[in-house]
DNA sequence: TGTACCTATTTGCTTTAACGGATATGAGCA
DNA sequence: TGCTCATATCCGTTAAAGCAAATAGGTACA
């Protein structure tokens, strides 16, 4: 709701369409961990166990991750017992990060330039 | 370069097939500012200052983000006299906002309600 | 029923990055 | 050359969201 009418800022609509909706939707591919775990349930099925050797962070964190990109629609879950198996199962999403990997790909110089946004890059730090 | 192979994480390739890249390439359109002026330049050409009384937010704000798309490939400058003029040139990115779209859309309830990541929604508190 | 296992949630901490405001750079015009 | 306007960058503050560790919730199997 975020009333923004109370102030006189009404001629911004704050919804024109849906920006902030769908800006939250590309938040998701945002982080690393989220596109890493995405990526490898393009693939094929995966307990969250699997994911957790894959992408090696802890169980919580992984867990977490991967029930938001269910809720934004990435990948579905399947319980089976008490294992809960993701995959991807719309294949618009293969295109989607197909097509910003192709994109990406052709700005991969500028891109890495690119510090306005640090953007979990250097944030790996061994020291 | 951030140098993973000091520790026993070889094993976490850390660049498999640049995973941080397109998350950092995804980052640039996960805040609803910059989509918002994504989506205004896809249209036409505008300058900073056109761009500025688009989105409302200050003009050093605004030229950061135009700043920032352009490194990332999203969008073009075109230099004129003391007037700075973006738009999108590339056809492709235009496909990525409305696949984008089209998949948020199918989820809009779901991703809605996905706390996980508050994501720019709640934050536009007035005061 | 109790125990081991898998997954989800909570808590506290730390980093990232958006914001406004101030300031710097540079083009055009008087 | 000096002034104005358009754009870019710097800085301090604040909110968002990453993480690990601890814990809770359920399922299966003895």
């Amino acid at each position: 709701m975020t009333s923004t009418s109370d102030l006189g800022l009404a001629f911004l609509p704050e919804t024109d369409s849906g920006v902030e909706m769908v800006a939250k939707f590309f938040r998701a591919l945002a982080d690393p961990t989220r596109l890493r775990l995405l990526e490898f349930l393009l693939a094929e099925e995966h307990t969250v166990s699997d994911c957790v050797g894959f992408v090696g962070l802890s169980q919580g964190r992984v867990s977490s991750h991967l029930a938001c990109l269910a809720d934004c629609g990435y990948v579905q879950l399947r319980r089976e017992g008490r294992y809960a198996h993701y995959k991807v199962v719309d294949p618009r999403v293969a295109d989607l990060v197909m097509l910003a990997r192709s994109l990406a790909a052709d700005n991969a110089a500028a891109l890495a330039a690119c510090v306005r946004i640090p953007a979990a890059s250097e944030q790996r730090e061994v020291q």
